[in-house]
RNA sequence: GGGCAGGUACCCAAGUGGCCAAAGGGGUCUGACUGUAAAUCAGAUGGCAUACGCCUUCGGGGGUUCGAAUCCCUCCCUGCCCA
């Protein structure tokens, strides 16, 4: 166990960075744990056991879903062992944690594929040869319903109740059903059969990890996993969690002109989360940039310029980073053209209206004259004023801020 | 199984026979401003049409009516209360 050359503070402080209790009593009672498993461990020589749960309900990651891998890779740094669980029955269900509604069920095949997707995108993040993966198939479907009554003889309704998502749709008067309140109690036996020292996780899984996993395993026997509860990494909005459905979200698998644009997007007051959860900076660093920042020293155009070169990097690499932070500086900092820019091929006799609809630049006719009436086209930099007239020529066509095409005629 | 209340556009939500392509808010898009953003201001936001206008939409289906989101029947879905 090498540790990096960390001492335990550091590490435990390294560790808890980024975490989010909303309770200092508890984040104390979990730090204090988690130092004295690390000495313990340094002690013996033995690797924590560090888990995290994914359910593959997605297949398209973005920024916020790496927040646990980036933790992972944390501890994967300092020499434990790290157990990527594919909740593959889990998903079955749906946790219903993260939401105000019901999920729909989904098959088994949808999981499965799922799954591998999440996993490849996964190991963008986590070092692949030093983690194990497992399917908690391989153990929940092997529950028998006399197990499933006594692990359920250690929850109350009540507690449940008090669960914000399960109230707020109760006050609401929208349905909760049953079968949801199966997950936090299959989350809590993954990990007392996986013998966790820590589980990782969002807030939303503060239930989950803490009130179900930890009293599960003492229940059956066994020493309770530390949580490790993560921030929540707000959208391009810079204030409502990052999410697919709201539209707010930084896909990972896109280009690293978009990750790049995108997080320059995001509101200065959100800088501070994406230091602490998506980058691989130290505690230090980040401290030494808010202060910049404060006193005036670092603008915060560059501080975010920073920060989306990170990010870029780490799931691109250096050289698009830089590339995508050049095109940046010269499209939106000097108002010049991008390069590289998709390619239309417009035929003769095509209007205004039909190359923005067969460039993919506007959806209908309607959206396509509107863009047109409101000054959104450019054409090398003139506004198009007619919607119906033949399409001028060849030259870069600009809708918006930021779509660009160029645009060639041909025939 | 019974009673009651609901299902409206991307979301929330008003509308209870024509003035409804459907108020209001949110979101989104465009423009101005800026640091690229936020905040703010202005506009747009079902489709087709230069336009007059036409077509499709208010859980599904059927009906009444010159005319239905609105009235009637039926089916599906949800909640609450009772059993």
């Amino acid at each position: 166990m090498s540790g990096d050359g960390m001492n335990i503070n550091e590490q435990a402080a390294t560790l808890m960075q980024g975490t989010e209790y909303g309770d200092q009593q508890l984040q104390r009672a979990m730090e204090a744990e988690l130092r004295e498993r690390l000495l313990d461990a340094e002690k013996t020589g033995n690797k924590l056991r560090v888990y995290l749960g994914i359910d593959p309900r997605t297949t398209d990651l973005h920024l916020g879903h790496t927040i646990p891998l980036r933790k992972l890779r944390q501890f994967q740094d300092l020499g434990h062992h790290i157990i990527f669980v594919v909740g593959t029955y889990t998903s079955l269900i749906g946790d219903p944690s993260d939401q105000d509604k019901l999920r729909p069920l989904l098959t088994q095949e949808q999981v499965e594929e799922n799954a591998r997707t999440y996993a490849e995108q996964a190991f963008r993040v986590l070092n692949k040869e030093k983690t194990e993966v497992r399917y908690n198939g391989e153990w929940l479907s092997k529950v028998t319903f006399a197990d499933l009554i006594g692990f359920a003889s250690n929850f109350t309704i009540q507690q449940f109740l008090t669960r914000e998502n399960f109230h707020l749709r109760w006050e609401k008067g929208d349905p909760v059903y049953l079968h949801e309140t199966f997950y936090s109690i299959m989350q809590a036996y993954d990990a007392y059969v996986l013998k966790a020292d820590v589980q990782v996780g969002g807030t939303d899984q503060l239930f989950n990890i803490i009130t179900a996993g930890r009293k599960l395993m003492t229940a059956l026997g066994a020493k309770p996993n530390i949580g490790i509860i993560m921030g929540i990494l707000p959208g391009t909005d810079g204030v409502i969690r990052m999410s697919k459905s709201l539209g707010n979200h930084i896909p990972l698998n896109t280009d690293a002109h978009d990750m790049f644009g995108k997080v320059m997007s995001v509101p200065d007051i959100a800088m501070g989360s994406y230091m602490r959860l998506t980058t691989r900076w130290t505690a230090s660093q980040i401290a030494a940039k808010e202060k910049a920042l404060a006193d005036g020293s670092l603008h915060p155009r560059d501080a975010k310029t920073e920060i989306a070169t990170e990010i870029t990097e780490i799931f691109y690499g250096a050289e698009a980073a830089k590339a995508a932070r050049e095109q940046f500086a010269r499209v939106f900092q000097q108002g010049d053209v991008p390069e590289d820019l998709p390619v239309f091929k417009a035929k003769a006799k095509q209007t205004v209206l039909d190359v923005l609809i067969a460039a993919k630049l506007a959806k209908s006719k309607s959206a396509a004259r509107r863009l047109v009436e409101q000054g959104g086209v450019r054409l090398d930099g003139k506004a198009l004023q007619d919607p119906n007239q033949v399409f001028p020529g060849p030259g870069v066509l600009r809708v918006g801020k930021r779509r660009f095409v160029n645009v060639e005629m041909s025939g």
